[in-house]
DNA sequence: GCCATATTCAACCAAACGGTTGACGAAACC
DNA sequence: GGTTTCGTCAACCGTTTGGTTGAATATGGC
């Protein structure tokens, strides 16, 4: 399926820039006005723009005007079906989905909706 | 942690690559040699061994000359600090397995070892 | 209405990307 | 030892990237 491959040049390209993961992690915490996201970094209010809008072309953040100011909020569905490409390599010599639920397990002690529906 | 920040940044770049995403999926199945991993593609030779280095520095993959033939091996260990920093995102209810069965079943249809239900 | 604030747009720039080609070096074959 | 095979190197090319600046487009406050 050749639009998941291109969705997934996407979504790891906009995650290829340390700038776009900094700003990531700076939602994680909450959701942000663009002028607040650009405040910390030493770069023009623009480019951290630019970078807002790749992020957000990936799916990766949403952006809702309020007003004039436009907040950010992380949209961490986004980076599920990067996640699962990647792990997919990780636990392949074990593919059997036994072994990916044990693996979550390990890694996510607390979360047991493995499973489930989404 | 800057050191670890640009491994990401190099890990991500070389996964934004739909060749070189295909190239790491045919190592999952077996260790190749840089032609018959250049076969495939619509490139020239050059090419794939360029995108074979970006993933070599990467650590995705590591190369052994053996003879005249330098053998390519996927190194998935490579993916466990992006994968982990991207579950450092995981509000997601754990990856469903739903979801991870059909995604390799669209990604490597070849592979019977996915969609299996034992 | 006027000014300040919040954000994007447009044009530009240097650097990196993904590709090509042709030359090259090293190993293997007969 | 000449030739073929395997793979990389070097130079080049057009496009994209990540950044800049300055102008433009809202919106909100007085």
């Amino acid at each position: 399926m050749p639009a998941m491959s291109h969705r997934l040049d996407i979504t790891f390209h906009a995650l290829a820039d340390p700038t776009r993961r900094a700003i990531l992690s700076m939602l994680l915490e909450d959701d942000m006005a663009v002028s607040d996201v650009a405040e910390p970094f030493e770069m023009s209010l623009a480019a951290v723009s630019k970078h807002l809008g790749i992020l957000s072309r990936a799916g990766l953040i949403s952006q809702e005007r309020r007003g004039r100011v436009k907040w950010c909020q992380l949209e961490p569905d986004a980076l599920r079906d990067a996640s699962i490409w990647m792990q997919s390599f990780g636990q392949f010599e074990a593919v059997n989905l036994d072994a990916f639920e044990k693996f979550l397990a390990t890694e996510f002690p607390g979360n047991d909706t493995a499973g489930q529906d989404g």
